[in-house]
DNA sequence: CTGAAAGCGCTTACAG
DNA sequence: CTGAAAGCGCTTACAG
């Protein structure tokens, strides 16, 4: 392996003029780089980061905890990724599988210095452990809101958007509403059921008998799945408010397999607005969240957070959208 | 800070003592064990990874170059972490957006020591860059087949699969059949049309009209436009091949607008088999992919590679499936 | 502008 | 079973 010392030799200097030049940061005398960069390319030596990293204490890489690797996710990422990159950050990626241990292990990672910072794609950990460990490391909540907890956090409302998405229904004439939840595990899950429950509490239209808890691993099939149950009710719903557009998708095959038509007989809404609900037939009514967004803005703060920048506020709501398509009437 | 240092005092032995219990492998005394441990909680200790890194040489982490976070390489890239996890390695994840520059800045992480090993999903890095680079360090290639490379790689052929899929079309009496492309920087969008070309040569259907090359970014999109061209054609197709999932998608939607029939009119296949070609209706007929296996075998490869052990094949090409569903009579 | 030297936090061969 | 010591490859405060 090729260090630095060989660079230093070759060049006639010593490994603090070798490091000086290659840090870009340092005057070095026109010549002396010369020698160095010439040496360098003989060389073709690359300097081994896990010095710097141990002298430095900073590994440019923050780590993003994702519970799945699904549409939604891959799109907020993609607007962390480019905020990282043009800062000079690699981005580490740890998939939960919506295990919360797994989580509380890559939090440890922080603990551990393997990087610099940390994004969670929603949480599943409790509030104290994370509100504590924030208060120490550089760490952002994004996609859920955490109410009355002091971690960074952007996402939408998800509360008011369901309740957006649940009230649009009823000003379409349904009264029997349905909600297929997503895993509760997951706060904005259940704040999405919440805003869900405002709506038709609001207008009398609560039945209990109406909400089907998502849990299963495949989206489409788990809609499908649910959406059965829902249409095998004496009193069968006549809308659908799903909490994410794979199980909306899977509801409208249900109840196309069911012989009923949608919006017809059955309207649907869907939550997130992946590439695939504007592309699937009939398009998806659904609630349209900024996800690259709120990546680049996640991002964005985390890079304040460690570079001890204040932030100028530490919950951010973005703005989300009802995006009417072929599903409602 | 802390380190093995504090801990050490605290237990009264020395940090090599305290290593050893950390790291397991070592005869320790049971007392003194226990004496480290409990210093170890008192102080909430948790090792500093990067003064393990730069003594062993190795960061446990290995790094996956993926082209573009998609339904298809999300399934890959499931099966690499599972691995991955299972030995105690952590999956790096850098996203070229198909640009051929950012897989060589990605490549260069190996001479910096940043990884352990790579795997490439997919490579756009020339043939002669990416041999010596894999004479030197962990490299695995996956989802392409370089003729005549010697990287170890994982793949399916894409070459007999299109021609397969071309194949089952002329079967069934299509005589006009198109192929959409996927980008052709990449390895096996060329096999798959060197695949098509094969078998409309064989059986005089070539028609380099019915050939439309796939560039842009949204893949449903892209398809649906292209199959736009194609149906604009004096002799339009009466079967489309589509290098992916989601071109032929996007295939299937155009030639509804065009108040065509699938596949009465005009027939589709896909490739991949991604989750959504059994969703979307008409459900897609396409080549499987054994996609979780390619990336559980690249991984499994790598970690040979990386623990000097010999493969028994350094080229790997797993099965694929021509899969029957509603696109296709 | 440059060098000698200390040190980041670990691990491990060596000695006992 | 355990400790003292060297050293991994860098960076940087200090001195000149």
């Amino acid at each position: 392996m090729i260090t630095i010392k060989d660079v230093a030799k070759l060049a006639g200097v010593s490994t603090a003029t070798v490091s000086r030049v290659l840090r870009e940061n340092y005057s070095v005398k026109k010549e002396t780089t010369i020698k160095v960069l010439e040496a360098v390319k003989a060389l073709n030596y690359e300097p081994n980061i896990l010095g710097r990293y141990l002298r430095t204490n900073e590994t440019k890489t923050v780590f993003v905890v994702i519970p799945d690797i699904s549409d939604f996710f891959s799109n907020v990422l993609r607007g962390i990724e480019v905020v990282a990159k043009e800062n000079g950050y690699q981005v580490l990626l740890g998939n939960t599988q919506f295990i919360q241990e797994r989580e509380y292990e890559y939090l440890k990672l922080l603990q551990q210095n393997k990087t610099d910072g940390m994004i969670l794609l929603t949480s599943q950990t409790n509030k104290d452990q994370i509100n504590e460990l924030a208060d120490q490391y550089p760490v952002v909540l994004a996609c859920d809101y955490w109410e009355g907890s002091k971690v960074p956090m952007v996402s939408i409302d998800n509360i008011s958007s369901a309740r957006k998405a649940t009230e649009y229904l009823i000003r379409q004439g349904h009264k029997r509403i349905a909600h297929i939840t997503g895993r509760l595990n997951i706060i904005n899950s259940r704040d999405r059921l919440t805003g869900y429950k405002q709506a038709v509490e609001e207008y009398q239209l609560y039945d209990p008998l109406l909400i089907q808890i998502g849990e299963g691993d495949f989206s489409y099939e788990s809609g499908f799945q649910l959406a059965q149950k829902l249409l095998a009710l004496e009193l069968p719903p006549d809308a659908i408010f799903a909490a994410n557009d794979e199980m909306a998708i899977g509801a409208v095959k249900a109840i196309k397999k069911n012989s009923l038509k949608v919006p017809d007989d059955i309207a649907v809404i869907g939550f997130n607005d992946i590439h695939i609900a504007s592309v699937f037939e009939p398009a998806l009514t659904t609630i349209s969240q900024p996800m690259y967004k709120i990546g680049e803005t996640s991002m964005k703060m985390l890079l304040k957070l460690m570079n001890q920048e204040p932030l100028l506020k530490r919950q951010l709501l973005l703005e989300d959208k009802l995006v009417v398509r072929e599903t409602t009437k």
